[in-house]
DNA sequence: TTAATATATGAGCAATTATTCATATGTTGA
DNA sequence: TCAACATATGAATAATTGCTCATATATTAA
């Protein structure tokens, strides 16, 4: 961190300290950041995109991604603790959901940006 | 990547596939994936942040952010390199601003997200 | 109980990444 | 031209991360 005090002429003080003022909160910040990390896989996102489509098994995603069972567990844990994904138990096998559909709405907005450009 | 085919009892094997046919290539996942993980480091979310309230100089980042010069022009160089922000010379000093107010409404969507649980 | 199936998880490793340091480039004024 | 300022960038490093391997847990059927 350098020191600042003649701050370049081009901006005026005063708005990079009501900047600051307004600023996210750190906490805020590593918040936001966790959850747009959590989007930031191509793994996760074609989890996230499948889930979409339907319900599925963890065993039927690792056919989907055609990603080994581990891996794909890891990462299933991974959204779970985000509260991403939920899971309901029935007999041996675990079917995974989407959890809320924030996600999916964050989904569609950022694939119109992309298409957009 | 393991055997599969005693599929798992619970869930049809044509769903499976459907969703497999149905499910994003790769390099869509990427793309998208590019996308979120622009968003997913604190620092770059503050620097969003930051340039949706104002634009500003690198300098008066830096002043923001409380970080050094050099750690926010290679953010900067990350965010222009995907079309975040742009920049705009004037003398010595150079202004970032967003580029584009996808983004922005990417982070209202999901602050409102994290807000409701 | 034993075997088979479905999922979860800890350890380890290779790849990625955010920052710092040193330095380069570009611009302005003396 | 020279000095000062504003920004950019390459290299190095420490921290994080996504996957694999081996193994653990849980459920069901024989």
């Amino acid at each position: 961190m350098e020191k600042c005090d003649p701050v370049c002429e081009g901006t005026s003080p005063e708005i990079a300290d009501q900047v600051k003022a307004e600023l996210l909160e750190d906490r805020s910040a590593v918040s936001i950041a966790d959850l747009f990390k959590a989007l930031g896989d191509p793994t996760r996102i074609k989890i996230i995109h499948a889930l979409s489509l339907h319900e599925l098994c963890v065993h039927d995603l690792t056919i989907v991604l055609g990603m080994g069972q581990s891996a794909v567990s890891h990462q299933l844990r991974y959204l779970r603790n985000l509260r991403i994904v939920k899971r309901r138990k029935e007999g041996k096998t675990v079917y995974y959901s989407l959890d809320d559909n924030h996600i999916e709405q964050l989904f569609v907005l950022t694939r119109q940006h992309l298409e957009h450009d």
